[in-house]
DNA sequence: ATAGGGTTAG
């Protein structure tokens, strides 16, 4: 929408809020709740339904009408519901505005299931009911229903209709039939942008293809060139998709958005910022939905007081009451470490679903409070929040991260038992991490054993990684040549083995593997960190020898090195071979971006300032290996295991404890 | 009323 348009309507709501005791008239209700429908104002809309219920206007069907479409549209298909079923009679507007409001919040099963009802009632459907069941049939993937539909379309001579055409040569290219998508394109009378870019969109798959259908169209408008740059993004061309946008004559908000989006999935917080900052300079005007990708970015980089900056931005252009926009709000404060934020966020919330509960459990695993992780759960279950298959793998990891086994057995077992949710791969490779971790190897290979398909090479890894935190090796080269048989390109599988080697001094077979895995050619990715120190974000890269501060740094993870060994800290895997010259253990030494980054700020901050660390999981693919050095950081303390005990140090304090 | 970008985990 625009800005201007959304200014008078805005105008409009206020003039009409402002005056409750003036008696309200029909002609000027309707665009105060379209205005209402539009900026997501629910509680302005129930205000103005308020109002009409004085008036004794809240029977007309027109009313009614706009009134659950506006419910609808603000995200709350119980009021919806509520002025549905208060009707004496629905038509088919009341119908389709229902239909689509199930759409809209992702309800496509719902919204098929009302289309039949409707028709058993006598209501026939016109276009736009058309055009929202065949949305909620490809947002389903559900061909076969959609092809129904289409019959029934043509049954009635709808086909030509160019708003129902594009939508079904929409539906036809999400779900994947590029065939019929093309016999209904092809026969339309005529076609507009919408039909071209449903086409495109069909195409992405084969960008080459997308390309074709692109030079053959008339005219070309920024929805097109958005199509064509998302269409690259999501083929993995990043570079290319960069070049398009460079090239466009004239961005929108939706192109700027799909640039900050890219970014942050391909691990380039900093770049999504500074896209964000160029945006704004150019004077484009940002919407809920990039704010959304800004805060992943925030997330993503432990970018705290940018994150608070953007949190202001998003309170003056008052998108804080979107669902989407606070719940990465609560993620972004829950991954900086500031527990606090995110429970003044979640607080102010009129109502928490599944995802907000999610991002603050999320938030636990991450730093390692499993415990807290494990009460929250109970508090979410108590408010009625039904826990979803996220949720428990946010809870396994927590309680993975806290060696909490025992624990992290229970919610296993209770996952399918008491809340009815199937175990999925990603639960047992959780299961593995966390028995792996612990040191029980046999149980995680077991569970890997006991998978009910194929693992995920995900799975494997973490048992790999597992095996070289507890230096077995015969179980090593096991698991290893699983996951160089399915991923031979993967360079993760060859270093983890390679270390395991190093480890155990056996330097022949060290550098075999390493032979291997360049006659692959597996390209070792560089780790990299990010650290918060004084409001400024700075990136490690592993094996970096050029930083200025480069002597201190050494000394201090020198410092840290003799601290932890003096506390009786026994490495079980050591990566220096013996017989490497005084140089290389100094280069091994830097050669975790995390180890640089810690002891980079532990020497720019203050006692007690906590440190905000982030590693690049996605680039990084030595996750594995960092976790021998450093367990977790938890405010300032570090926490390092050997195989019996856990270390905490915390400015130069040590304290041991036993553990599992 | 139709097309492009959206929350949580791994």
């Amino acid at each position: 929408m625009e800005k201007r348009e959304v200014d008078q309507e805005e105008e409009l709501a206020a003039t009409c809020l402002c005056a409750p005791a003036i008696a309200l008239n029909l002609s000027a209700t309707f665009p105060v709740i379209k205005a209402c429908a539009g900026l997501g104002a629910l509680e302005d809309g129930r205000h103005v339904h308020k109002q009409l219920i004085q008036s004794g206007l809240e029977s007309d069907v027109f009313v009614c009408n706009s009134l659950v479409d506006m419910y609808a549209k603000c995200g709350s298909i119980e009021d919806a519901w509520s002025v549905f079923n208060k009707m004496p009679s629905q038509d088919v507007v009341t119908w389709t505005v229902i239909i689509l409001g199930h759409v809209k919040c992702g309800q496509g099963q719902k919204a098929l299931e009302l289309f039949r009802q409707m028709q058993q009632e006598g209501v026939q459907p016109d276009s736009v009911t058309f055009v929202g069941v065949l949305n909620a049939c490809a947002s389903m993937v559900a061909i076969e229903e959609g092809r129904c539909v289409h019959q029934q379309i043509i049954q009635r001579g709808l086909e030509s209709n160019v708003f129902v055409a594009s939508s079904l040569v929409d539906m036809y290219a999400k779900c994947g039939s590029i065939e019929e998508a093309q016999r209904v394109f092809y026969k339309m009378p005529s076609r507009n942008v919408v039909s071209w870019t449903a086409m495109i969109l069909g195409h992405c798959g084969s960008i080459e293809d997308a390309w074709r259908v692109f030079n053959k169209m008339p005219s070309r408008n920024v929805v097109t060139w958005n199509a064509m740059v998302l269409g690259h993004v999501k083929c993995g061309q990043g570079q290319k998709a960069l070049e398009l946008f460079r090239q466009m004559q004239q961005e929108d908000v939706v192109t700027w958005t799909a640039m900050i989006l890219g970014h942050v999935k391909c691990g380039e917080g900093q770049k999504a910022l500074e896209l964000f900052r160029q945006m704004q300079q150019e004077g484009v005007q940002p919407d809920p939905v990039t704010f959304v990708g800004v805060l992943n970015a925030c997330a993503s980089l432990i970018a705290l007081e940018e994150g608070r900056c953007v949190h202001q931005q998003i309170v003056e252009y008052g998108w804080d009451s979107d669902v989407f926009v606070v719940n990465s709000l609560v993620d972004m404060y829950a991954k900086c470490g500031s527990i606090e934020d995110a429970w003044r966020v979640f607080n102010r919330m009129p109502s928490q679903d599944v995802v907000t509960w999610n991002a603050i459990l999320g938030g636990c695993a991450m730093h390692g409070h499993g415990k807290e992780a494990l009460k929250h759960f109970e508090r979410m279950c108590e408010e009625g929040v039904q826990p979803d298959d996220i949720t428990f793998i946010c809870l396994l990891s927590a309680c993975s991260h806290a060696g909490l086994v025992d624990e992290g057995l229970r919610c296993f077992a209770l996952m399918s038992t008491v809340y009815g949710i199937s175990t999925k791969l990603e639960h047992y490779t959780c299961m593995v991490d966390l028995l792996g971790r612990a040191g029980h190897l046999q149980e995680a290979e077991n569970m890997v054993k006991a998978m009910p398909c194929k693992p995920q090479v995900a799975a494997l890894m973490a048992l790999l990684g597992a095996c070289r935190i507890h230096g077995n090796m015969e179980m090593a080269e096991r698991v290893a040549k699983q996951i160089l048989e399915m991923e031979p390109e993967n360079a993760t599988g060859y270093v983890l083995l390679s270390n395991i080697y190093a480890a155990a001094g056996n330097r022949h077979l060290c550098e075999n593997v390493e032979r291997q895995r360049k006659e692959k050619g597996a390209k070792k990715e560089p780790g990299r960190t990010w650290i918060e120190v004084n409001n400024e974000v700075h990136m490690f890269v592993v094996e970096d020898r050029d930083h200025p501060q480069m002597i201190e740094i050494h000394a201090e993870l020198q410092r840290l090195s003799g601290l932890m060994r003096d506390a009786g800290y026994v490495p079980c895997t050591e990566f220096v071979l013996d017989d490497v010259e005084e140089e290389e253990k100094l280069f091994h030494l830097c050669h975790h971006s995390e180890k640089l980054a810690i002891a980079f700020g532990l020497i720019n901050t203050a006692p007690g300032t906590p440190l905000r660390i982030r590693k690049n999981l996605r680039i990084c693919k030595d996750c594995h290996t960092s976790t021998k050095f450093i367990s977790k950081i938890v405010g300032r303390a570090i926490m390092v295991r050997d195989a019996n005990r856990f270390h905490h140090f915390e400015d130069g304090v040590c304290s041991c404890m036993d553990y599992w």
